[in-house]
DNA sequence: GAATAGGCTGAGAGCGCTTCCAGTCGCGCC
DNA sequence: GGCGCGACTGGAAGCGCTCTCAGCCTATTC
């Protein structure tokens, strides 16, 4: 029912479905079409009629032919292993999505995605499925998890978003928590804050972590005690009542939050006692998202490009996949102060 | 270098690439591992035996030389075809996709995703280069764009989520938006209100259309006049704030809103001029999202399941492959209307 | 006992592409 | 004139899988 034959005369029409059809089109042989295709060393003016017949019939490559002689799809994995929730819930999560899609988009890669809305098992099962892929981007509440472990511990390239606690030898993008944390705290002590404390993220991941180091880093460095100003906290908005309540009744006159949603909750504790922010209690998050510039009075926070850590991390990937030693990338990305009036005051407020 | 010949008694060790390795460990042809990996029929022992050295050596079929040879991946595209700002800005997209992904995780169906970050030549390309996709679904802040005409006009299997105006011969999901406009507006009637006006959704998109002949319908139904009833809004909380001052300058006792947001901007027009909610002026929306029941009063709407018009996309999408005849699926959703204090006063408010 | 049916299996022909290898041709050089 | 060389091209061998076809072997039927 194929018919197989077909005329090499120009003037022909055809669909052109194979690269043999492309070929007896344009009367060279397959491979040089393929070259062609490819960017192989072609004589101009056969490139040329060969061209013209790949745009007169609207050709299209089959991929799948294309990967599994070659090995390589130009597809990648994203995989974002995160409480659904919070995924469309988190400013967060949707920056670093869109940041990896635009590079992926310019550099014409192909991208699969897999939302964290099933256990471990399957997830990390039907991202190995997918045996096509050439590497995968990895996010996850927390980067110390099977589903991690199982993409590292395959022959898939991976590139994570933030580092592990455990061993650094994974390629990732991270920012600097520590130093921004540490640059962040300096800033309070800096306008005078001597009880400045600090309401952690959720213990156990590296982010919280690195924040309370580099809070107390900051803090040491001052000669200033941090007995009974820690108050742990959980990247959510809730805990940050109950924490700056417990800081407050310690008696302090200023606090950290690891993110801006902790502020705000912190912020609503504060005013609950009557306090003024920054008179009373100097305040400060991380993240800058958006709302943090919209708080009353506006949040002094830590600017981490969330954006351009996708960007970054889906540019690792690529590069990781075109080095043939697969030496690990790891970029640290800065981060910016952003200094606004929860810390120093600015206009007076009634 | 490859070593091909290999033995096939038990015990062997060695990671089994391919159905021939998984043949010769297991002792038959590489067809019969085939079969027991597709569900052919085959003796039950011999099934048990092969089955026994794929999970022992751990073994993933090549998903492009599967796709190659069977002409299907298990993979569909996801094109939102929508200004990236509103894509996760607007709880809408986020709940739509997630209820695509949920559905396809379930169906063990991989799925890539094209976000509208590039222009439409580019996404068209990009999405009917992946030549391997099995077919698409498509949400676009207007149906009638050239990516979908493109995405049409291909040889993919496509889902439209929401109708176009100009044919609906396509395979589509959708709610019935006049039905409901009808109904939330028959109920606005039905408390007593005789002048209900309406703020329309941005002219133009099907929704916002079909809404209007809802609203019309309902009102022409019970016999009240609409003369200078209609103001144009846009979906967007500000021209809710517009259309609303311009209405309550004509004298109406309720407005039906096309979405919540509208209605959001309604409601602050209406307080703005000291008037109450809903006792002169009966408020109602449209979507049912999140803020709905938090706004105050609580707003009238109507409830459409987001997430669940996703799942049956993809649900639609997966039956279309799955039909010889690919006759089209059409799929409308039901609505449910919300009654809340916007409309019925309930506790009185001082 | 021959004929028929049916369950199970293997051989082999692709699917459409990349890529290695060898071959042709025109050129400059000794 | 013969040789080496580089630019270009075609032939052909796969990549790892699916699926048709034919064949085998055991029941079953008359």
């Amino acid at each position: 029912m194929v018919t197989k034959e077909r005329n090499g005369e120009s003037g022909e029409e055809g669909p052109a479905r194979t690269l043999d059809d492309l070929a007896a089109l344009s009367g060279v042989s397959r491979a040089t079409v393929s070259r062609v295709l490819n960017g192989g060393t072609v004589a101009e003016d056969t490139r040329r009629r060969v061209l013209d017949v790949v745009t007169r019939t609207n050709f299209r490559p089959n991929a799948a032919a294309r990967t599994l002689a070659s090995g390589r799809s130009g597809v990648v994995g994203v995989v974002m292993h995160i409480d659904p929730h919070l995924l469309f819930q988190d400013p967060y999560f949707s920056q670093l999505l869109q940041g990896i899609t635009d590079y992926l988009a310019e550099q014409d890669a192909g991208m699969m995605l897999w939302l964290g809305n099933r256990t471990k098992e399957e997830t990390l099962d039907h991202v190995l499925g997918m045996s096509f892929l050439d590497g995968v981007v990895v996010s996850a509440n927390t980067l110390d998890d099977p589903v991690v472990d199982g993409l590292l511990s395959s022959s898939l390239s991976t590139v994570l978003i933030g580092h592990r606690r455990a061993d650094r030898t994974a390629s990732y993008v991270d920012i600097d928590n520590e130093q921004a944390s540490d640059a962040i705290t300096t800033h309070l002590i800096s306008i005078g804050r001597t009880r400045v404390g600090h309401i952690t993220g959720s213990r156990g991941t590296v982010a919280g972590e690195d924040r309370v180091i580099g809070y107390l880093r900051a803090m040491r460095r001052a000669g200033l005690n941090t007995d009974g100003l820690i108050a742990d906290g959980d990247f959510n908005r809730s805990s940050g009542v109950a924490a700056a309540a417990e800081l407050l009744d310690r008696g302090v006159d200023a606090i950290f939050c690891a993110n801006d949603a902790t502020a705000a909750g912190a912020l609503e504790a504060i005013r609950g006692r009557g306090l003024r922010v920054p008179d009373d209690v100097a305040l400060a998050g991380f993240d800058d998202l958006e709302f943090a510039a919209r708080l009353d009075p506006p949040l002094t926070t830590v600017r981490q490009g969330v954006r351009q850590q996708g960007t970054e991390a889906a540019r690792a990937l690529l590069q990781l996949l075109g080095d043939p030693g697969r030496s690990p990338r790891r970029v640290l990305l800065p981060t910016e102060l952003v200094i606004r009036q929860s810390s120093v005051g600015g206009v007076p407020r009634e």
